[in-house]
DNA sequence: CCTGGGATACTCGTATACGAGAATCCACAT
DNA sequence: ATGTGGATTCTCGTATACGAGTATCCCAGG
């Protein structure tokens, strides 16, 4: 859990979290692949840093679930197999339903207009990498008016540890397209004001795309 | 989030780690309260180790929401107002009602007899101190089977989140006969294996603790 | 050819050292 | 007396250096 309270705190960004930022989306990306060990010399060699903030960046890594360290072994990109997907989703379908339900009664619109206008620059952006944090910024959106900031920063933990696997079905249009036409139910429902009506469409959502993603990602994520 | 999935892993303990459960505890405890600034080097010199070992446990303690750091204005201990201690317990209710929900049908006697031993710990315990480990005990007890790493450590994490608010009532006797007489009617549900009256058992627990932390421990976190 | 032991190399954890930024405090001028 | 300016001090972030543990690899012996 990230900075449970951030985005509105002014922090000077320091080196170590921009190696966690660039690192965190190297793996989501999947230019690191799971299981990929991390050594703390060869990653300050790259960025051109001293292993200091590297090894920051990596605390900060596991404390996110994205990444494991073991003392005296190192550390690697977390594992996670079909299991672990549908543990994430399960957590992510629990916590942002909670949000949902909270949130959707004190919504305004201009947090609606906002997931709206995300929507359609997720169908206008061409760059599949960039299609995850939008994604992200559309449920964060949705929830906003939760009224619990430890809430939100857990919703985008789970959202960051599952990017990855995410990301890799993004190729695959029917994956697109079906999840944006849920996106639009569930805005819908929103503006509708109708709380749990949006929960069993967000939980829908979330259990439809995890399905497709523990059957399609199964082994891409890499085994032992 | 510290260490989803510990529990069983076998890492050599690191000073680092040292640290961060001393800090942990001297914040559970209440001998560190909400808002005191955590120097490095005090703590280093305190603990007798270099400034690079207290910036790992600091960071660690970020991680669970225990502390809060700004690059440059250092490191305090976390503050924690009401609202704040609604929403961890809030948050609590969500998942362990889930863990419990997922956990009842797959318990088996061990772990129930667990549980009971546990409890019966906390009512032979003089000593306060222990007593914030042993609830996390039982609970974790009875949700060790709900098959979900991650779940499990989230729970872990935001029960030590809230410990240091839970013990400043310890001392009352009536907070804490009332909480054993509701873990007992808790384990009995459980025997039975009937989940969702489990479920409401625990969801009106945390409810009516929190309701008594929420009033009772106000002010005692301390202002800015 | 296979196995065991020892030395080497590698990686992490920890200590020490240095530089930058911010907050504080005192002096001086108005 | 009070406000402003500057210098000092304090703290953190980062770099470099050292020590310990572990895995690996090679060579000798069976």
């Amino acid at each position: 859990m990230r900075g449970l309270g951030d985005g509105l705190m002014q922090k000077p960004l320091t080196v170590a979290e921009q190696v966690a930022n660039v690192l965190r989306e190297s793996i989501a990306e999947g230019s690191l692949a799971a299981g990929t060990p991390l050594r703390q010399d060869d990653l300050a060699e790259r960025f051109g840093f001293s292993r200091m903030p590297v090894r920051d960046a990596l605390r900060q890594l596991e404390g996110e679930g994205i990444v494991s360290i073991h003392p005296t072994e190192g550390a690697r990109v977390a594992r996670m197999d079909a299991a672990e997907i549908r543990e994430i989703f399960a957590v992510r379908a629990l916590l942002e339903g909670e949000a949902l339900r909270l949130s959707v009664p004190k919504l305004g619109n201009e947090e609606l207009d906002e997931a709206g206008y995300v929507l359609n620059q997720i169908d206008a952006e061409p760059n599949v990498g960039r299609w995850g944090s939008l994604n992200r910024a559309f449920h964060l959106a949705l929830y906003s008016a939760c009224g619990s900031a430890r809430l939100l920063g857990l919703i985008e933990a789970h959202h960051n540890a599952a990017d990855r696997n995410v990301r890799v079905l993004l190729s695959n249009v029917n994956y697109r397209s079906r999840s944006q036409a849920e996106h639009r139910d569930l805005l819908t429902t929103c503006r509708h004001r109708d709380a749990e009506a949006a929960v069993r469409v967000l939980r829908k959502h979330l259990s439809d795309r995890m399905e497709t993603l523990a059957k399609a990602g199964d082994g891409l994520a890499g085994k032992s």
